[in-house]
DNA sequence: TTTTTAGTTCTGTTGTAACAGAACTAAAAA
DNA sequence: TTTTTAGTTCTGTTACAACAGAACTAAAAA
């Protein structure tokens, strides 16, 4: 036996975490493990403690973990002579997904832009909205790398 | 019939809006109707000229349409002595949405709060890493306001 | 008054996600 | 060499989403 020790309030936040990222698209069996190696005392936590920890299968344990993996929300690490993974939150991805987030803006900024060339021109109202839409999408491109730059000023 | 006629790169942006949207978590019957309405020469289109065109299923079109004005993605107008509603595609929502993701990263911030504060104190890297992820979307919470009102100033 | 319109609601089907549980596997330990 | 460990993979179950199709309904038109 394994198990992690909760208190809890450590399951309540668990829970309430769990309930965000679902919201978010994940599986319930995902959520709770992202929950759990955020909130837990132990960073670094085994197959086998997460998956006596939160009680699910081996299965939907193995599942969820490579799930989380190729998505990039969880990594691992070894330990020298130790065969077993430790699972463990990628805090330092939050600056990634900003990026991604921008990245994500530039392709509907560019879908919006394809679609607005193909549009009848006699809808001019419509058009200009959209338009306007484009142009702060294209305006925040713009502006987002230059926070990211004054907020890195701030924290060197 | 009052099927509407789409040329073929039409047809084409809407299958491609409709995959892109599809990964954002509606349905493929959503995901359509949305395309529709953003691409289409006519801005508002009724039930009847929604499911025909699609070749969806009246059902599929009033359960789709349902959720989309419940999700306040679409919107519809009436015509005076008119019964039938006409869809359109909220355009001038997209600056609720702005303010959406923001309350959504608020929302996010203060969850990571409680959770820091639950932590143990022992892990300082990962709690202090933690503590970063939460200045800068703290920092967000400052600077896109300021960003916000920057670009209505450029555009009045 | 009946018929059409503009949907909604009900029933049934299909596909798939999210698991559990058990069997399996490759490496390491005993 | 056998046993344990750290998972993966396979099979089966359940639940639910996303529809189609048909029946239904309330208002308006004919």
């Amino acid at each position: 036996m394994r198990t992690i020790k909760l208190n809890s309030k450590q399951k309540e936040l668990i829970e309430k975490m769990g309930v965000y990222m679902e919201k978010s698209g994940v599986s319930p069996a995902q959520a709770r493990i992202m929950g759990l190696l955020l909130i837990c005392d132990e960073l670094e936590l085994t197959f086998e403690e997460i998956y006596e920890t939160l009680q699910i299968s081996k299965s939907a344990a193995s599942s969820a973990l490579n799930t989380l993996l190729t998505s990039e929300r969880i990594e691992y690490i070894t330990r020298p002579g130790e065969r077993k993974r430790y699972f463990r939150n990628r805090i330092g991805q939050w600056e990634d997904d900003f990026d991604k987030r921008f990245q994500h803006l530039l392709k509907v900024s560019q879908l919006m832009k394809e679609i607005l060339e193909v549009r009848t021109k006699s809808t001019k109202d419509f058009n200009s909205k959209l338009q306007k839409a484009i142009n702060f999408m294209e305006f925040l491109q713009g502006e987002l790398p230059e926070l990211h730059k004054k907020w890195k000023k701030l924290n060197k």
